[in-house]
DNA sequence: CTTGACTCTGGACACGGGTCCAGGGATTAC
DNA sequence: GTAATCCCTGGACCCGTGTCCAGAGTCAAG
């Protein structure tokens, strides 16, 4: 057998492929099962065998990934991106990302203000009583056994 | 003081408690199973009782949950909270929590950023090679030549 | 007494996105 | 030839925060 030249099919095996990509193996076999990615070509052997196309396409499912979609997200999303895709629905999916995201933003903001007076608030030593965020939590003092 | 008539410690039963304080009754009895909230008292039949400070522990869990902490910081914090706590440890925890939220915060924002540049570029309609959103997540148009 | 609402226990299941394992076979490096 | 890697399958397990269930016991109202 003549070794595999570096020909321009480049066929890895999944370590490589998983390597290349940044994932984990398990991942991608995990991708498999949920079809996320093509069930691949195999060798004789039964080792799964991945060409660039599966490379680029776990690159997509990373940056998509970053960008908050979830696995079934992007499941729609590489559908989409198919020719005769629906741009529109894309457009559509991105949106309605945008607007989760925008709504998360807002309760961290909330959150941040209140922790930020809470923390400015509290002088770090002292009696629990008096510790405004055990009686912002609290709703009361929180010392007292009594009742 | 001997006789304890409709007043007494106005103990409740969990479904009780569980509607005063807005939580569901299974909730109740898994805080007690991790050690959120103290063994309660029982009836001779085995039902848990509780008393007004339970709600108000509950109610704190609940106002801690809001601010964003999780079940084993509130326990912390809930220790923390009792006569001789340490106020510094409390607000430290509330500290590290605010530093969370706004690294949560900046991700977030940048997010913002990309998904709403790709909405704002998509033209929402046309071919998928030509829509921006698929175009950055897949780096280069997704023409998947066989399936 | 009967009916219906309440409570008990302990365990299984859910979610998302994987990781880890055991017990084998295949391939590669020396 | 042999050891070191790689890879296979399929299933169990992880995180946190609960929810749902079955089957049985209890309590209040009519």
């Amino acid at each position: 057998m003549s070794k595999e030249p570096a020909k321009s099919s480049a066929t890895q095996s999944i370590g490589r492929l998983a390597k290349a990509a940044g994932v984990g193996i398990d991942a991608i076999r995990f991708y498999e099962r949920i079809g996320l990615l093509p069930t691949p070509r195999r060798t004789a052997a039964g080792y799964r065998l991945y060409a660039a196309d599966d490379q680029h396409r776990l690159e997509f499912i990373r940056r998509a990934q970053d960008l908050g979609f979830s696995l079934e997200e992007i499941a729609s999303l590489l559908k989409l991106s198919r020719p005769g895709g629906s741009v529109a629905q894309a457009r559509a999916l991105a949106a309605a990302k945008l607007e989760v995201v925008e709504g998360k933003l807002a309760e961290l903001q909330r959150l941040q203000h209140a922790l930020r007076a809470l923390v400015d608030e509290c002088p770090g030593s002292g009696e629990a009583a008096h510790c405004p965020i055990l009686a912002a939590l609290g709703g009361r003092p929180q010392g007292s056994h009594h009742g």
